[in-house]
DNA sequence: TATTCGCAGGCTTTAGAGAACATATTTTGC
DNA sequence: GCAAAATATGTTCTCTAAAGCCTGCGAATA
């Protein structure tokens, strides 16, 4: 469904947003061990969500990554999954085809449509804090 | 979604049971152009539907694949992925964690299960006969 | 018996995943 | 203030598995 980095880029934003809102910063070591992660892959998709403004990084000792607690309300799952993956979770024909559309669809067009929407719906009404909830209660994990 | 070789081998699937209700048998050349796939990729594929006992096939001259009319009601979508993609489908967790369960769950698990649900129905409810069918009427394709 | 085909295994290419290493910036200890 | 340690940034290299290709073999039909 998504990408290894994708995948990571998820947990690494859900694990940094549940520290941030405790006034944490963390460091790239710590983020790779918490979520299970190769800590120079991670460091590559991590300084993509900077660029994309989703993390916050600060250099130097005590220093890392962080979310603004407002944000962590407002970034949606939809826009750290494009930062990493684009869009081709929404557009790609379930098929393969080049040009696969309401005019010239393949057969399977119409029945993955409703799949589709489904997760477009999932991705673009979650936010971190929600995540980041469900986590801090103990009924979520991100390793293992 | 599916794998490179699933889309193929739903492709072929679905244009071999076509031409097998007009009694007609295809040989692999034909099939690859017709569905734009890698003729020697698309080999191996059709070799492990056949071994599934999804298509028949027929060596020699005028031989090819084909897939018994009746079958052709009762092989679903599943069974094809099923055979070339296994289970992953249905059980891979979308952040990637090896446990992921009602009991330990991702932060996405209750969300990602919606969607699995509504994948998984739409599988094992759609017959080889009702894809050709939109085929044959020309509001479908296989290829471009 | 020659030709047309599927069958089988291994080889090559490519792109995603991951590792290594050098650089730049900030904090801290003295 | 200054050196040193801690940390992110950036570039390039390597590994790996999926995707795709080649070549020879064997069976069936005309």
């Amino acid at each position: 469904m998504f990408s290894k980095a994708c995948e990571y880029a998820i947990k690494a934003s859900i694990y940094i947003a549940q520290q941030s809102l405790q006034g944490k910063c963390v460091n790239l070591k710590t983020i790779a061990k918490e979520i299970g992660s190769p800590e120079a892959f991670t460091a590559k998709i991590l300084q993509e969500l900077v660029k994309n403004n989703i993390l916050k990084s600060k250099k130097g000792s005590k220093g890392g990554f962080l979310i603004e607690p407002k944000s962590v309300y407002t970034i949606m799952l939809s826009e750290i999954v494009y930062t990493i993956d684009g869009d081709s979770i929404y557009k790609g024909c379930g098929l393969g085809l080049k040009q696969c559309n309401a005019q010239k669809p393949c057969p399977l067009h119409t029945k993955f449509l409703d799949v589709r929407k489904n997760l477009k719906n999932i991705l673009e009404n979650t936010n971190l804090y929600e995540l980041t909830n469900d986590l801090e209660v103990g009924i979520s994990y991100l390793n293992r």
